[in-house]
DNA sequence: CGCAGCCTTGACCATTATCAACGCTGGTGG
DNA sequence: CCACCAGCGTTGATAATGGTCAAGGCTGCG
């Protein structure tokens, strides 16, 4: 089913075993999802690898392939007929694309930079989840989450201001990191700025005067162009305005 | 176990026969969700009535229920610790509320109008899962359709302007008036300018003026403070960029 | 070393927010 | 039954945030 597909891929990837490299990535997303799932899902998926720019996705597309991303990151989006965009979210090792897809993809995916995917069909992916309520689950209680997510971005793009929306957003990302077992200080950006600024909904100028104004407030210190250090926090999560407010 | 609930309801209601009202409400609701389910969900749920301005759930509370609304309307909103509101939500009969909920609420929920709602508990709510796939199945089918509408409002928020945001607003109710078996050409807009302004990230007099101005081009007429009929509807649908526009 | 793409900074501008005043409407009490 | 009041909505004038346009700097790759 995926013979050839994997060699490439081994072999791209410099690894004696092709098999075990796969096995060992499908696990390593499969055990999120549900571990005794493992073996049939991973009868039923592949692997694919790609580069940056690369589409695993485009808007209105019948929906054929589901994903788990398992390194590299991804930016998901949308777009109106002029070319605005939007992006809804980044997607990075360990994430699900694909949870908010009927028949046809509303949005469209691309590699943010070279990674790997386990790869789907909905068909076997729709059979899979009758067959095992555990799996389904686990795909609830992300999409769920998504859905959470989702409300904040709402929030963040339809009452902050330009400071909250990037404090906002790195202290999501501090938060990832922590989750993954790092300190939150140092930040990875492996997207552009015009990126940022279509996740934010803002301009690449505002973004960039922006992390100017956090730099020279001395909430963060740039290390690179795509890395960052915070040197507040607790600054940062109050720009952020993370203190959730209920009432009053 | 809703027993003297039911009375009240239904005497509120002046129907002869309690239990047989509230079991239609159900079924009207838990059709959608799984027919063989509907027994089970009937001996776990109980009824709400609710009046206008009453709140169903406070974000940061523990979340221990979850609703179908079953009449009236109700809005679903987010606070910053300054009191900025996004609603990120409205829902009708038939709408699940409490998809996106973890341990505890990450939002609020009040009712716009007086309703009635089918409450159960999150905790049989979970057991029901596990014992009714199929139910899961359909939840999951729903937060998927949640996830796009969420899109959807991303990019409405980060990327449209305030024509463009009240154009998709007033399209996404006459959609949903067809869906609902009507002609999609009169609305009802049961929320206050305001809630409207807060849903689309704007501000009440933006909304006013805009409103007007659609008024004046004749894309719509104002029937009353809270209806209004839809005179142009390609044109109304061209404002809101509907095409879905993929790529150039 | 040079070029292309990305990023930054600046000057100016537009959209929408803010502040303010007034009109409408529906409910209540005289 | 009418009048008043409170809350909501509309409209206008002004201001501010962030967008647009433009120029120049940095960086990484060929």
């Amino acid at each position: 089913m995926s013979g050839t597909t994997e060699a490439i891929v081994c072999a791209r990837d410099s690894r004696p075993d092709p098999c075990s490299l796969c096995a060992a990535r499908h696990l390593s997303v499969c055990n999120v999802l549900a571990e005794d799932g493992l073996r049939r899902l991973n009868s039923i998926s592949d692997h694919q690898d790609f580069g940056a720019g690369e589409i695993l996705v485009r808007e209105g597309d019948p929906a054929t392939n589901l994903f788990n991303i398992t390194s590299g990151a991804v930016r998901v989006y949308k777009l109106l007929p002029d070319g605005r965009r939007q992006i809804v979210g980044f997607l990075f090792s360990g994430d699900f694309l694909g949870l908010a897809t009927g028949d046809r993809y509303a949005f469209s995916a691309e590699a943010l930079s070279t990674g790997s995917a386990c790869r789907f069909q909905k068909k076997s992916y729709r059979k899979m989840l009758v067959e095992q309520p555990d799996l389904e689950t686990a795909l609830l209680d992300r999409a769920s989450h998504e859905l959470q997510a989702a409300h904040n971005q709402m929030l963040l793009l339809g009452r902050k201001t330009a400071v909250e929306r990037l404090a906002s957003f790195l202290a999501d990302l501090a938060a990832r990191d922590r989750r993954a077992g790092g300190a939150g200080r140092i930040i990875q950006l492996p997207m552009t700025r015009a990126e940022i600024a279509d996740y934010l909904g803002l301009t690449t100028e505002t973004v960039s005067r922006v992390t100017s104004r956090l730099k020279t407030r001395g909430v963060i210190r740039l290390l690179s162009l795509h890395s960052l250090s915070i040197e507040k926090p607790a600054e940062l999560a109050e720009l952020a305005g993370l203190d959730a407010g209920d009432g009053a």
